[in-house]
DNA sequence: TTCCTGACGCTTG
DNA sequence: CCAAGCGCCAGGA
């Protein structure tokens, strides 16, 4: 958080402080950073962090809960199996008890 | 420099 | 209640 030379470490640094066993919305993580109406911008930083391995993107899904960016994984099968083996139960490509599981930046942060 | 696309989200029909 | 469209910011060609 300290050097924000772009938007995107921005979002790297939020979603490498997702804790383990839980996952956070593209929009959580826009509104945390002040951008809520810009959601995309997120799932785009996201999109850059492909080459980074200190970057959890399978903790981050849409505000449904469901796996979108999964088909952007490596192996698309390793985003739910990663969140399973953290405890996440995914079912048809959807987390299950997603407001469980859920955490926000803005909360648990305390800006 | 201009146009298009994109891991989303909310409002309206 | 379910489905579709529009809005937003930024990067790449």
């Amino acid at each position: 958080m300290a050097d924000k030379g772009s938007f995107f470490e921005d979002v790297y640094d939020v979603v490498r402080l997702i804790p383990e066993g839980r996952v956070t919305s593209y929009g959580a993580i826009a509104h945390y950073l002040g951008a809520v109406k810009s959601a995309r911008m997120v799932g785009w930083a996201m999109n850059a962090a492909h080459g980074l391995d200190d970057v959890p993107a399978h903790r981050v899904v849409n505000r449904k809960g469901m796996l979108s960016g999964k088909a952007h994984f490596d192996p698309p099968e390793k985003m739910q199996q990663a969140l399973e083996e953290e405890g996440v139960k995914v079912k048809d490509d959807a987390i299950q008890d997603f407001t469980t599981v859920f955490w926000d930046p803005s909360e648990e942060l305390s800006v």
